[in-house]
DNA sequence: CCTCCTTGCTACGGATTCTGTAGCGCGATC
DNA sequence: GATCGCGCTACAGAATCCGTAGCAAGGAGG
């Protein structure tokens, strides 16, 4: 449980989203998040590299072994935010 | 990309986990929560259920309709979730 | 050796959000 | 009509986040 509380802080969710293409150094990940804060990222990172979500490699931040197997879940929670969007806000 | 900003806000996640299982009242939910304050959990619902993700129904607060595929989903991140913290967190 | 860059990351004050507690209005029950 | 639990609101204090500036380290070039 405490997994899913670290994901649901601000930018957690977002930072493992923008890695799921491959690895981005930190100020490239915080370009991507809308330039968070650098003391924020540096937070959701300590955190998320303690769940063992991400990893540092050569390259700068990379999602973790399992990383794929994350990235095709965030894709279905993308998926389902973004037809929820669109089809279950107006439901009169 | 908004609806994911919705579900990484505090308590967003957590508050669909619970209902995962069936409908809650507001208080049961709150107790669920580890006891949030009345008004964030206030706040979250309408967030959740502007987003279709969560509805009222007779029983209290409840998944919608796409809520089955949300929870499997869950279910899945709360997996890697673990499985990441039993086996990655020390790795020396 | 000495600049000039870029990178990861920290510091800090102000703005935003969350928490904790108290309590209201309402319907059901006694 | 008194009591109970319910959904929900109010509000101040605490925690968190943002925005900006800047440091130390490392490499490239002269």
């Amino acid at each position: 449980m405490r997994a899913l509380d670290v994901l649901g802080r601000r930018w957690s969710l977002r930072v493992l989203w923008e890695l799921r293409r491959g690895p981005l150094t930190f100020r490239a990940l915080r370009a991507a998040c809308d330039d968070v804060s650098p003391s924020s990222l540096n937070l959701r990172l300590a955190e998320l590299r303690a769940l063992g979500a991400v990893e540092v490699t050569g390259d700068g931040y990379a999602l973790g072994a399992r990383g794929e197997e994350l990235g095709r879940i965030l894709l279905d929670l993308h998926r389902w935010a973004e037809r929820g969007a669109r089809g279950a806000v107006r439901r009169p």
